[in-house]
DNA sequence: AAGACGAAAGTGGTTGA
DNA sequence: TCAACAACTTTCGTCTT
């Protein structure tokens, strides 16, 4: 509201502008003629100075109706508070006891009432966390965001796995379960489905639940909230990887043209998606020019060389590739 | 010395009786 | 519940660059 501006000038400015409610600043008062007339903003009337009589009342404040404590927020013209934030417990959206020294009539407070309202405002901060249910929220929540951005996910990614784990506690299957696997699975299932997949491994390498774990809360998820996730595709994984090794895009690109000509051929199938991702881009960057290792490339794809090389092989042989010849 | 290759044995998860 | 099974990993010795 208007009272937080410190600067009257440029309230008054803004009242110059537009005529407000039946009588001015500048009219006589009907009941002693005095021409000192005065608004209260505080409490929207106007009176006369003189013989104190409320001329005109609950006019409209023509103040600025964004609210600024300080030069540059003023500058800025800031109309709302904060954005909803899912990642929080209250989607920072709860209230607080306010901590101002006058009642609602303007008249200042007892210091019994102050004491009193700093008892309430101690409650209510406690009551945020009142029963269990929010507690568990708010430790899920940190933890998710612990995880994620461990896991370096993008902040879109990690909201929607905020909002998966809300519906998961609404729906109440974090009863008997453990919190952390919730959490992981959440992602997991965010991650997927914003095509950014990150395998149980990676995620269970950040929490302090093993894949294991995760998987089982995942499935149990899955199950009950009726998510259907398409098996994650190679090629998702392609971008992460390249840019893990320090690939440049044409290798991305190329790596991503053989799994496109592999997933034709169902070679793709029954296979673990990371290894043929890894074995695509191995070919990839012999390819450009940009050799790695069989290791180093493993290694991103948290698979092994063997394994590498089974797949690369495979792939050459069904589309024809000859590594030999550039 | 590092990387690529392949064989062999071991592991964890799925499937079907 | 158990055995069979495919995919994958680990380990290790050999070969190539």
């Amino acid at each position: 509201m208007s009272t937080e501006v410190e600067n009257e000038e440029e309230v008054k400015e803004v009242k110059k502008r537009e005529h407000v409610g039946e009588y001015e600043e500048s009219d006589e008062c009907p009941e002693c003629g005095s021409q000192k007339l005065s608004r209260d903003y505080e409490r929207a009337e106007l009176v006369c100075e003189k013989c104190g009589l409320v001329i005109d009342d609950e006019f409209i404040d023509q103040g600025p109706d964004w609210r600024a404590f300080d030069s540059e927020e003023r500058d800025k013209k800031i109309r709302v508070g904060a954005p909803m934030d899912v990642m929080t417990h209250d989607k920072g959206l709860s209230t607080n006891i306010g901590t101002g020294t006058r009642d609602s009539n303007g008249n200042s407070i007892s210091s019994n009432k102050k004491t009193k309202f700093y008892r309430l405002r101690k409650w209510h901060r406690q009551s945020k966390f009142s029963d269990s249910k929010e507690r568990d929220l708010a430790l899920a929540l940190g933890e998710l965001n612990r995880i994620a951005s461990q896991l370096n996910i993008p902040k879109s990614i990690s909201e929607d796995a905020s909002m998966i784990y809300r519906k998961i506690a609404d729906e109440g299957l974090v009863k008997g379960r453990s919190i952390e696997a919730m959490v992981g699975a959440s992602l997991y299932i965010a991650c997927r489905q914003n095509k950014i997949p990150r395998t149980l491994d990676e995620i269970s390498d950040s929490a302090r639940v093993s894949r294991k774990e995760i998987g089982r809360a995942y499935r149990y998820v899955a199950a009950e909230l009726g998510i259907m996730l398409k098996p994650a595709q190679p090629d998702e994984y392609v971008p992460r990887f390249t840019s893990s090794l320090d690939l440049s895009t044409q290798v991305q690109f190329k790596a991503e043209e053989i799994l496109k000509q592999a997933s034709e051929k169902e070679l793709t199938s029954g296979r673990d998606p990371t290894s043929i991702a890894a074995a695509a881009i191995y070919i990839s960057s012999v390819k450009c020019g940009e050799k790695r290792s069989q290791k180093k490339v493993a290694e991103s794809a948290s698979t092994t060389e063997v394994t590498v090389r089974n797949r690369y092989q495979e792939l050459c042989e069904e589309l024809d590739i000859d590594m030999e010849v550039n």
